[in-house]
DNA sequence: AGCACGCCGACT
DNA sequence: GTCGGCGTGCTC
């Protein structure tokens, strides 16, 4: 006798199991609906399980509300490690797998009613049907006309209802409820043009054999040795709570060889077909990462096996998304795009053509690593640095890692790309888990451009105006390119919230001595704090340096540098990006499309244009604050900065004019901005690893952030000072755990914000010792608590 | 005694 | 989430 162990949606994280009715084809992943006490829910078959003996006869389960099972196997398993890892429930990650218009019954497939042609009618009746209802006999002739021998009734005219029932009645024609898709693409806004292979560079040939080899390697499915970017074998946190929490240990067949061979970066090829490892393409900006990703997609498609494509996001990545729908045009309906302006009946398509398989090549951002692709064979994640696949509410999942699993699983290849990758990712293909593939060379074989650097502790003597974000240098070049009739991006840092202390006149940034992070400013006890081991200092009245008195708060806003900007150059067509010129609709696309038009002379704008955009009359980029993403206190700062760098001034000189970058700082000594200077990936990866290892951050740690937040801003710090005691109680020698501090930004959303780091070589050991220390604790009903593993900003 | 209200645990 | 049991306390 076999029991459904069922998920009950809804918050409570309730499993239970069902009685599964007699020739119900019950089996994990399918949606059901049960009886609870005196009620009918909704839920989701975890496991089918031996029943029993509870001690009472188990209730039957009502029904299935799907045919078939949503949830795959494999997405079922990344399922259950994710809830492990990220110690969140399954049901949580339940909602992450099934798109909400996937989940909720009353969605269904759109339909139209169809009349079908029934065999060929013989001429008598044909005859008698033209004198004696000439209305039947005319639709019989369409039909027979019709290519598909159907046509949609609507499309018969308004009175051919009953021609057409009466027809049916004789059985010369059938009635039925035909599928019809709701296409996203229907309106066809921009054409699509096809395009075709480019000629590969002898790198970009290199790596897409590379790649080719292990796909054609896994049609005989070899079993995987290496782990993706964490571990697994992670005891369900949820488990402390519920005593049957779904798929406990169930991944121990997954469990990490433990390699640790601290072998040289391979880029041999002989290490292929004995095992499939995950790909990191490092190319640099310019490369033609894109064709790498087309061609290899194309082969996949060819062998009969489907592809997944991670972007950052979408709407950010328009050129990457149109050049797919280019090169699979032939095929254009074997293409889905998953963003978020899809309406809910669009999804519930969209979705449903993965699943069937009709749909063969999914774009889309983070949640898209769940697409329900069978026959997975090749997943790519572009720009895995990002931080937007980090989802940054619960399941707090990254969507690489998750990819890595995923491909593990399914057995399929992957690619990560980027021009700068994730250190995490990086320091796996120096611990041989992952490959790298490099591509050194732009492919249309222009030089990178020249970076140069301006020294902003030389400006301030020279310019008194309030124009002191702009460096002559900078000043001139804007002046020349407009004359020229070119374009110019400016980018300006994230404005730093966290205020750092900087001296104008050497660049000396007051840093943390035992966490090498810039020290924060707290107006309200004139105090410096690090926030992330507590340490505290004065304010200096001088530049210990220098001895400049002159240290002060920096930081200034797009909305000034425009105004400025204007006023300098009042003949120049100047527009702005960020979070709030934004807010409206389709406010970006259409900026972007202004600018590729020539609309726009000089852009203004933060993080959002440092992404994949190709804009091949811009000759000059300039990045007014290099220092401010530099000093907030965070340990992943040059990491960041170093990235934006490259990537914006990958956005200078793509086509064939020669590109010009110009970054503006105080520290022009910073390794993040030397390194990037010259182009040098590797230098950097190095010292920044060194500094990591040394001060034991990732990647050499698992790092995740306990935050409570509440109204009250005592009750909120009180709390977590309470968890504090309880971790500290019976601490693994293993964990790391930093003190309860305000966040660098205190308070947000009207809410009081306090936290702590914990740190730790396994992050098993950490979510385990955290949701310990949660459960034993009630919290406050006003505090809430958020557990963010493998967090990715400390604000 | 009778009933309203709120807390708390169970729900297969 | 939601229901129902039960204790508390107020009113008839």
């Amino acid at each position: 006798m076999h029991a459904a162990r069922v998920l009950i949606d809804g918050p409570s994280e309730l499993v239970f199991d069902y009685a599964i009715p007699d020739g119900l084809p019950v089996v994990p992943g399918c949606r059901v609906r049960v009886p609870l006490r005196n009620r009918s829910s909704s839920g989701t078959v975890l496991q089918v399980v031996e029943a029993q003996d509870l001690g009472f006869a188990l209730r039957p389960l009502d029904s299935l509300t799907d045919p078939e099972p949503l949830i795959t196997e494999n997405l079922l398993k990344a399922g259950r490690w994710i809830a492990n890892y990220y110690g969140c429930s399954m049901e949580s990650v339940v909602r992450a797998l099934l798109p909400e218009a996937v989940r909720t019954e009353e969605n269904s497939a759109k339909t139209r009613k169809t009349v079908v042609l029934q065999g060929s009618p013989d001429e008598e009746t044909l005859a008698k049907l033209e004198k004696r209802a000439p209305k039947q006999h005319t639709i019989l002739s369409l039909l027979a006309h019709s290519p598909a021998k159907q046509l949609p009734l609507a499309e018969l005219g308004a009175s051919a209802a009953a021609s057409v029932k009466s027809l049916a009645s004789k059985g010369l024609v059938k009635l039925i409820d035909e599928e019809v898709r709701r296409d996203p693409e229907a309106d066809g806004l921009d054409e699509i043009l096809p395009d075709s292979p480019l000629t590969l560079t002898d790198e970009q040939q290199m790596a897409l054999e590379a790649i080719l080899d292990s796909i054609s390697n896994d049609q005989f499915p070899i079993p995987k040795p290496e782990a993706p970017n964490m571990e697994k074998e992670i005891a369900s946190p949820s488990a402390q709570h519920q005593p049957r929490s779904p798929g406990l240990g169930e991944l121990g067949d997954l469990a990490s060889p433990k390699s640790q061979a601290q072998s040289p970066l391979i880029t041999d090829h002989s290490a292929l077909g004995t095992a499939a490892k995950p790909f990191l393409l490092l190319g640099v900006t310019g490369s033609g990462k894109t064709e790498v990703y087309l061609q290899a997609a194309a082969k996949t498609l060819e062998a009969g096996k489907t592809v997944l494509v991670l972007v950052p996001e979408i709407s950010l990545t328009p050129q990457t998304v149109r050049r797919f729908r280019a090169r699979f045009a032939h095929v254009q309906e074997q293409v889905a795009v998953l963003h978020s302006n899809l309406s809910q009946g669009e999804r519930f398509d969209e979705w449903h053509r993965i699943r069937k398989g009709k749909a063969r090549i999914v774009i889309g951002a983070r949640s898209a690593v769940f697409a329900p692709l069978p026959d997975l064979g090749l997943i790519i994640v572009d720009e895995e640095h990002e931080n937007t696949y980090k989802q940054d509410q619960i399941p707090r999942y990254h969507g690489r890692d998750v990819a890595v699993l995923r491909a593990h699983l399914e057995g399929a290849t992957i690619v990560l790309g980027s021009a700068t990758p994730s250190l995490e990712s990086f320091q796996n293909c120096l611990d041989g888990k992952y490959q790298l593939l490099r591509l050194t060379k732009r492919a249309d074989s222009h030089s990178l451009p020249l970076i140069r650097v301006v020294d902003m502790r030389n400006e301030g003597r020279k310019t008194k105006a309030n124009d002191t974000f702009l460096s002559e240098r900078l000043r001139i070049s804007i002046e020349r390119k407009i004359a020229n009739n070119e374009q110019v991006i400016l980018f300006l840092n994230r404005r730093g919230f966290a205020r750092s202390l900087q001296c104008p006149s050497c660049g000396y940034v007051c840093e943390c001595p035992h966490c090498s992070v810039a020290l924060t400013y707290h107006r309200t006890d004139d105090r410096l704090l690090c926030h992330i081991c507590g340490h505290q200092a004065i304010v200096p009245r001088k530049c210990p340096e220098c001895r400049d008195t002159g240290i002060f708060l920096q930081g200034f806003g797009t909305q000034k540098v425009e105004d400025v900007l204007k006023k300098v150059f009042p003949t120049a067509r100047i527009a702005r990006i960020d979070a709030d010129a934004m807010r409206k609709k389709n406010a970006l696309r259409d900026l972007l499309n202004a600018f590729q038009a020539k609309k726009i002379d000089i852009l203004i704008g933060t993080q959002m244009i440092a992404k994949g955009l190709h804009f091949p009359n811009v000759t000059l980029v300039g990045i007014l604050n290099a220092d401010i993403g530099l000093h907030v206190p965070d340990f992943r700062a040059g990491e960041r900065v170093f990235q934006l760098l490259t990537q914006v001034a990958g956005r200078a000189g793509r086509g064939e004019l020669e590109g010009e970058v110009i970054v503006q700082t105080f520290t022009p000594h910073s390794p993040s901005i030397q390194f990037a200077r010259h182009h040098d990936f590797d230098g950097f990866a190095e010292q920044e690893l060194e500094m990591r290892r040394q001060f034991h951050f990732p990647p050499f740690t698992r790092c995740a952030v306990l935050t409570s937040r509440s109204t009250h801003k005592r009750l909120a710090e009180f709390t977590l000072e309470t968890l504090h005691r309880r971790l500290k109680e019976d601490l693994p020698k293993s964990i790391l755990l930093g003190d309860p501090l305000p966040s660098p930004l205190v308070r947000s959303h009207g809410q009081f914000r306090f936290q702590l780091m914990l740190r730790a070589a396994s992050a098993r050991t950490l979510a385990k010792h955290v949701q310990a220390a949660l459960t034993k604790t009630t919290l406050p009903e006003e505090v809430t608590v958020v557990f963010d593993m493998d967090a990715w900003s400390f604000t």
